[in-house]
RNA sequence: CGGAGUGUAGCUCAGCCUGGUAGAGCACUGUGUUCGGGACGCAGGGGCCGGAGGUUCGAAUCCUCUCACUCCGACCA
């Protein structure tokens, strides 16, 4: 993307209304724009990373098997009415009214609706296991929504459905999933941690919370160091056997985790103090078992062994995709702006040429830009030295290459790497190898 | 939903108390100088002062209603 034309509006001041970090930077970087209180419009760059960080969470989910689909945003009421939801969730849930007066809800998330699909597909045990998800626009209509996309009313997530034929059978769903989140999570370049969590209303009895630490967390949290330790991607985990799925499930529960509420002295008391974590949290995900709650209210079997009506057990997890934007932010940031990790940025480098105009600058910057036009950001603009280094640094891109017109006689660019902050000159053609750019 | 506030140029804000032809900085356009960390000069463009009523000779300014947004609290992936 050349900058000069690109719709990517920077700003130099804070707007009013951002409180927090992650909020401001959103907005200063050009990701967002508000367009009514908790709801927001992604921008070209804020898309980029939106989908960065979806397609990270869907290979994962593919991993384990699990099968994308896409449910619709706005739901039946009917379909809540015989799970017994549509009374009991309270004005959070936005309703809407067809020209037909029929009761309709912009879905806040989607057990009834997939557990109907289930129902209308799936006939025999044998089918089983199922694993259903979709990344989807939801929408809470919160009381006070705030900090951004941090607490939206719409947001983007990641739910996944879980339906297997007995309890041990969805323990398994439930830590091959356990698997895919911690592998999602260092994917995307966060520290997250798996919290044991309250089942809430919902109910059940497994479920853990993920929280990216970040200094701005709402949560309380204390860990185990070791934790920080673990590399899930290279952990050898055959999802396909029970035992090995207990033996990883067991290693990592092993491990201390608890947010405030649940902190518990006595156990705390047992971890090394040397590896002793505290600090603050931002939940991201959420996974949890709760057995035949909607199966069974909304009466959804499948033929068993024995021929007998067989209610499935069910568990949902979802990702907070559009939230994670901004936790990733507060996680990693500093004065200047925000630090992408890799994966998830909008582009890999920046090109900034220094000195539009001049013959060699522009020749090299083409020449790199050409290599690889959509993970590349050309600052191409007629703008000085200082607010194009600014803008860099504000938009976080992991790279930035610099071309001078000095250097450029030389035959040589300097890199900047934007999270350590240093800088080496290399001949033009050893650019993109050294940023891990183009072919 | 309780409490508190704010709506004036694309952004950050002044002007309102004490009514009298709408301002600044940044951004934008043209131009000249400058040019490796948010330059400077000159010349420009841009606002139904959130909306509707009212008071008044006259309303951004005073009054009433309304809409939107923000903050604190309770609530929350």
């Amino acid at each position: 993307m050349r900058l000069s034309r690109s719709f990517l509006p920077t700003l130099k001041e804070n707007p009013a209304e951002a409180q927090i970090t992650s909020h401001r930077l959103m907005l200063r970087a050009g990701l967002i724009r508000q367009t009514s209180a908790g709801i927001y419009a992604w921008l070209p760059a804020g898309l980029k990373v939106l989908r960065n960080i979806a397609n990270i969470v869907r290979a994962e989910q593919d991993a384990i098997g699990a099968q994308e689909m896409l449910m619709p945003t706005l739901q039946s009421s009917e379909l809540w009415k015989r799970s017994g939801r549509y009374d009991a969730y309270g004005p959070e849930m936005l309703r809407i009214r067809d020209r037909h007066e029929r009761d309709l809800l912009y879905g806040p998330t989607n057990e009834e609706m997939v557990t109907d699909l289930f129902g209308q597909v799936v006939k025999s045990y044998r089918e089983l296991p199922q694993v259903l998800y979709h990344v989807q626009w939801k929408f809470r209509d919160e009381v006070r929504p705030r900090f951004g996309v941090m607490r939206g009313r719409e947001f983007y997530m990641k739910d996944a459905y879980s339906f297997d034929v007995d309890y041990d059978a969805a323990v398994d769903s439930y830590r091959r999933m356990m698997l895919a989140y911690l592998r999602t999570f260092q994917r995307l370049g966060v520290k997250a941690i798996p919290m044991v969590a309250d089942t809430g209303p919902i109910g059940g009895e497994l479920s853990h919370e993920f929280l990216v630490l970040a200094p701005t967390g709402e949560s309380g949290v204390f860990f185990d160091g070791a934790f920080e330790e673990q590399d899930w991607l290279s952990e050898a985990v055959d999802i396909s056997s029970r035992e090995s799925l207990a033996k990883f499930f067991a290693r990592m529960t092993s491990f201390y985790a608890a947010t405030d509420e649940k902190h518990d002295e006595a156990q705390w008391a047992k971890v090394p103090p040397e590896r002793r974590r505290e600090g603050r949290g931002i939940e991201v995900g959420h996974i949890f078992h709760f057995g035949r709650k909607y199966t069974e209210s909304m009466d959804i079997s499948v033929s068993g062994p024995d021929g007998a009506p067989l209610f499935p057990e069910m568990g949902s997890y979802g990702i907070g995709v559009s939230r994670l934007v901004a936790a990733i932010i507060e996680a990693s940031h500093d004065e200047q702006g925000i630090i992408w990790p890799q994966t998830v940025a909008p582009f890999a480098a920046v090109i900034i040429n220094l000195k539009n105009g001049d013959a060699q600058c522009d020749e090299i910057c083409e020449r790199l830009y050409a290599a690889a036009p959509e993970h590349l950001l050309y600052d191409d603009r007629a703008e000085r030295a200082g607010v194009k280094f600014a803008d860099a640094d504000l938009m976080g891109h992991p790279w930035q290459v610099i071309v001078g017109p000095r250097g450029a006689k030389a035959g040589v660019v300097e890199v900047k790497n934007r999270a350590s902050g240093e800088r080496s000159e290399l001949p033009v053609d050893a650019v993109l190898a050294h940023i891990g750019v183009g072919a």
